[in-house]
RNA sequence: GGGGCCGUGGGGUAGCUUGGUCCAUCCUCUCGGCCUGGGGCGCCGGAGACCCGGGUUCAAAUCCCGGCGGCCCCA
């Protein structure tokens, strides 16, 4: 059994939205474009994965709370680059029964404007600060592009959000960095090597004095934003009125900073693990990590189903998530069944190993099979299993690490583009219209300028459109 | 914002140009049964669809109008 990986990178789209229905991830039947229904095992990975987010916001002191869903009219409007940014793609309430409303409500699009008026209550001092919210809620956004699932919905159903507040900007940076660390943790468990960007001025949140982006790149070499980071400075305290009383009883604005993932994460781990035969999980957030298949045989005098759940047993008493898949099928449909579902290692048991009391392993990563004594099976499936994370990290850094080109000028960005894509990293100037002419000629986005700030600089090289100086190497990409 | 294409069982489709042979084809899924079991076996039987509204006509999945929904390209 080999590895492949045709359809998967040549059929990506295809690939990917067959895969979220038939392995039991979302159902896209749902009548309104753009809003797709969770189902039960796509759900119990989300979850596993935002558990994982919930301990690094539980280790980096950062309480859960939950905003309501609407905002009015009004406390949206104060931030002016906020509301410019998003007015046009946010879902309006204006009636209430047969009543239009005095002041209109939004459904959020993202919280900040319903949490700031908030803010301006509960911070008084700065024995306050640093103050580290954040929550997991369904926001909205009118999407008029093209809508995928997990990946560009109206929907966003698993938002993550964390607002924090700060008595300096050197104290608002060091939470940048913070998250930075908290995301490299969650990359980690997720098996997912990642790039970190500074936004260009032209693509930042609206309202950020700068924002960072972590991308995947895709099967397609498409890239992915699973992750943002914004430092606000004093631009959203000074709209809601956000002030601290300092220790010599003066009073300031605070900083601010929010960092943001969603379900992009799954998408990510579904893209970038996956194979022809459909998705592979990461042992962390796979919801049933082994799964033994009984193969029966007619009058053998083994009893394969009994001999599956022993060791079942055995398995989850070592704290792994086990199934034993008792379906009256033939094994060969139940393996096929748990490949496409990601199931990260598979246990076949017969009459053979009943009889010398072994059992059969098989990896989802690599399709290998090989044979284990059942004595050393709890240790050889973890073994297993660690194997499988690490393995899938090095595919995954291996497949990015050569989707990322640096070129010195613009046909050989354009020569990436054709062939294989992905990132190209080029010489810029640091020139706002030079830039997007750039994203012009080549027809991508500037994901910006690789950060920290230090690896973007960049000496004796010529800005690849308009000749002068370069100051920075400039990441060019087609994004989802 | 502009232009183009398309809506047929749960999923994927044939039929539409030239209206009648369509109580609608095939694959898959699903249900019942038999058989089987170390990679989707086979056989028998069953269930399930023309997006919505209006029009033309003796007759509409097919032609026309409107609505709703989806997809693609360009800015």
């Amino acid at each position: 059994m080999k590895v492949e990986r045709n359809k998967w990178q040549n059929n990506f789209s295809e690939w990917y939205n067959e895969l979220i229905e038939t392995a039991g991830i979302q159902d896209k039947r749902y009548p309104v474009k753009g809003m797709n229904i969770w189902l039960p095992y796509g759900l119990k990975i989300m979850r596993n994965i935002e558990k994982f987010i919930h301990e690094e916001m539980e280790r980096t002191g950062h309480q859960e709370v939950l905003f309501p869903a609407l905002i009015p009219e009004t406390e949206f409007q104060k931030e002016a680059e906020h509301i410019a940014g998003f007015e046009g793609e946010v879902f309006w309430v204006t009636h209430a029964g047969h009543d239009p409303l005095d002041v209109r409500l939004i459904l959020r699009p993202t919280s900040e404007t319903a949490m700031y008026s908030m803010f301006a209550l509960w911070i008084r001092s700065h024995a306050d600060l640093p103050f580290k919210i954040y929550q997991i809620v369904n926001v909205y956004r009118y999407e008029t592009k093209h809508t995928r699932p997990l990946i560009r919905v109206r929907e966003i159903s698993r938002f993550f959000e964390a607002h924090t507040a700060h008595d300096s900007f050197e104290d608002a940076e060091r939470q940048i960095k913070e998250d930075l660390e908290i995301f490299d943790n969650l990359a980690k468990k997720l098996a997912l090597p990642y790039i970190v960007s500074k936004r260009p001025e032209w693509d930042k949140f609206p309202g950020a004095y700068y924002s960072l982006g972590a991308e995947v790149i895709m099967p397609d070499g498409r890239t992915l934003q699973i992750g943002t980071m914004h430092n606000y400075k004093q631009n959203f305290a000074k709209a809601y009125n956000i002030m601290y009383e300092k220790e010599d009883g003066t009073h300031e604005y605070v900083h601010q900073t929010t960092y943001g993932m969603s379900e992009r994460l799954l998408a990510a781990v579904i893209a970038v693990h996956g194979d022809d035969r459909g998705m592979v999980l990461p042992p962390t957030i796979a919801p049933i990590q082994v799964v033994i298949v009984p193969i029966p045989k007619k009058d053998s005098p083994y009893d394969v189903f009994t001999y599956a759940r022993e060791i079942a047993e055995e398995l989850k008493t070592a704290g792994i998530r086990v199934h034993v898949d008792e379906r009256d099928i033939r094994p060969g449909r139940k393996f096929y069944d748990w490949e496409l579902k990601g199931v990260p290692l598979r246990i076949e048991v017969g009459p053979r190993d009943v009889e010398g009391q072994k059992a059969v392993l098989a990896r989802r990563d690599t399709l290998e099979k090989f044979t284990v004594e059942r004595a050393e099976l709890v240790e050889k499936v973890r073994e297993t299993l660690d194997a499988i994370m690490e393995n899938l990290y090095a595919r995954a850094k291996e497949f990015l690490d050569s989707h990322i080109k640096r070129v010195d000028t613009l046909e050989e960005a354009k020569e990436v583009f054709e062939d294989r894509r992905g990132v190209v990293e080029i010489p810029w100037c640091g020139e706002e219209s030079c830039g997007l002419e750039m994203e012009e000629i080549l027809d991508a986005k500037m994901l910006g300028i690789p950060y920290p700030e230090e690896e973007a600089k960049i000496e004796g090289k010529k800005c690849a459109h308009c000749g002068k100086e370069a100051r920075f190497i400039a990441r060019f990409a087609r994004t989802y």
